[in-house]
DNA sequence: AAGTGGTCTAGACCACGAC
DNA sequence: TCGTGGTCTAGACCACTTA
C-alpha cells in the first residue's frame, strides 16, 4: 500500500483491509493475520492497526477473540448494514440488491409548520426549502422522504438545487454544513392517498415511518423530515454488537 | 475516585464521568475539562480519557469539537437509546419513563420449527426451549416476546427456569453463554386473535415487529425469535453518529 | 510455552478554534 | 499565540487460548 501523508493513516489501512475483504484476499469466516503482523506489514504502529480493527468489530464485520486470533464474521458479508442504513437510503437499497435511483418530486420553498419550526429552532413561519423525494428499488418506488431545511443556511449562488442528491451531500454543496448526529424515531404507519399512489400501494397499506432530526458538532438542528418505507420489498436489517 | 485494578481504568472513568453527568456535576451543554486535565486529574494516560470519551461520543452523550472542546449533548439527557433499546425491552421501558415488569406466559421445550432450525443450525425437530413472555409499561402491556433455545444449550443443573429473566442474563445463568452481537429484521405487522388479546389491543391493530437472532463469537446462533411492540405507547428512538 | 488480543503509558506532532 | 482535540508511535505488561 502507498502511505500517503494527510488522509489519516488509520484511514487508509481501514481502506485497504475492506478491500482485501471485497476481493476474497481474506475470505469469509477466515482467521486474519494478527495485529503485530499487519502492524509489521504496513509499518504502522500495533495502535493504529487496533484502531482500524476496533472499528470494524463495531459494525460486526470481523470477531475477535483474545488468546486466539480475529475472524471475519461471514454473516455479515452481503446485504446487511449499520444504523445508517435506516436513513442512508440509496445505499440501503443497493445493498439489499437493487439499483437506486431518486425522484425529486418537488423542492420549494414555503413556511415552516409548527412541528417543523419547534424541531429546527424556528419561528412558525419562517421558510423552510421542502424537499420531496421518491426512492426507487430498480424500477419499484420503495421510500417516499420529505425533508425540510431551513432557508436561510442555503447559499443560493450554489444553485439550482439538485433534488436527486442525497441530503447530506445537499447540505454540504449548498449549505456547507456537515451532519454530526442524527435522532431517529421509528414507527408503523398506514399510507393513503397521494402517498399511497406514489409508492403503488393499496390506500391503507402498511409501512414503516422513520421520522429523522439531523444535527451538527454545534447542536444546531439541520433537517427534519419523515421518510415512508416499504417493508414489503425492502429489509431492514441492523447489526447490535457489544464490547 | 478510588482506581481498583482488576476492572479496566477505562470503565471505571466511564463510570465516574457518567456518574458525574447524572448527578448533574456537568450540567446538559457544558463544556467539560480538557482531555489532559481529565487525564491528570484521574491519574491516568491521555490515552485512556481518550478511548472512554470515544465511547460517550459514539453514543451521542457528548460533542467534541477540534480547537474547541468536549460539550455535554443536552438532547440526549434524558431518554434517548442506543440500538440496543430495540431488544433490552426491560431498559426501553425503563428509559421511556415506565415502569417494567415481564410476565411469563410459558416455557416449554418442544421441536424446533424449520425456520427455527435454519436460524439456530439445527435439525427441524430436535428440541428447543420456547420462552413467551409480555413486558408491561407499567400496568399496561406494550411488548410480545417470543424466544427459542438449543435445548442442548442448557444446564438443567441451574433450573427452575425464571421466565421472568432478561434474554442475556438467562443465557449466562442457564447456558453460561454470552451474547457477542446480533442481527435484527424490523418490520410493520397486523397483530391479531390471541396476540392482540394479550396486548390489549383491538384485532387488526398495527405494530412493530422485530425479528431477532443473537449470536457469539464464535458465530454460533443462541437465541432467534419475534417480538411485536406497541408502538402507539413506547417511542423507539435510537441515535446515530459519525465519525 | 508461545502467540494472540486487551490494556495502559508517556510522549510527540498536527490541525483547528478562540482570543 | 495558546489551548484544544486528532493522530500516531514504541514499548510494556496482562489474560487468554492453543498446543
Amino acid at each position: 500500500m502507498d502511505i500517503i501523508r494527510s488522509t489519516p493513516i488509520a484511514d487508509q489501512v481501514n481502506e485497504v483491509l475492506r478491500g482485501r475483504m471485497r476481493d476474497g484476499v481474506y475470505k469469509p469466516g477466515e482467521r486474519l493475520p494478527s495485529e503485530s503482523e499487519f502492524s509489521k506489514q504496513f509499518g504502522v504502529s500495533r495502535a493504529t492497526v487496533r484502531t482500524v480493527l476496533a472499528r470494524m468489530e463495531a459494525e460486526g464485520l470481523i470477531l475477535r477473540k483474545q488468546g486466539d486470533g480475529t475472524y471475519i464474521n461471514e454473516r455479515i458479508q452481503d446485504v446487511n448494514t449499520h444504523l445508517g442504513g435506516l436513513w442512508e437510503f440509496s445505499r440501503l437499497i443497493e445493498s439489499s440488491g437493487y439499483q437506486p435511483s431518486i425522484k425529486s418530486l418537488s423542492v420549494e420553498s414555503r413556511p415552516a409548520s409548527e412541528r417543523e419550526a419547534n424541531e429546527l429552532a424556528l419561528q412558525p413561519g419562517d421558510p423552510v426549502l421542502a424537499l420531496r423525494r421518491l426512492f426507487y428499488a430498480d424500477r419499484q418506488p420503495v421510500i417516499l422522504a420529505s425533508n425540510a431545511i431551513p432557508y436561510r443556511f442555503i447559499d443560493e449562488a450554489q444553485g439550482p438545487f439538485d433534488g436527486q442528491v442525497r441530503i447530506r451531500e445537499f447540505l454540504v454543496r449548498y449549505c456547507d454544513l456537515k451532519i454530526a448526529y442524527a435522532i431517529l424515531d421509528v414507527s408503523s404507519a398506514l399510507v393513503d392517498g397521494e402517498d399511497a399512489r406514489l409508492l403503488e400501494r393499496a390506500p391503507g397499506a402498511m409501512m414503516l415511518k422513520i421520522h429523522i432530526i439531523f444535527y451538527d458538532r454545534d447542536n444546531q438542528p439541520l433537517v427534519c423530515g419523515d421518510s415512508y418505507y416499504d417493508d414489503s420489498v425492502l429489509r431492514l436489517r441492523l447489526v447490535q454488537t457489544w464490547g
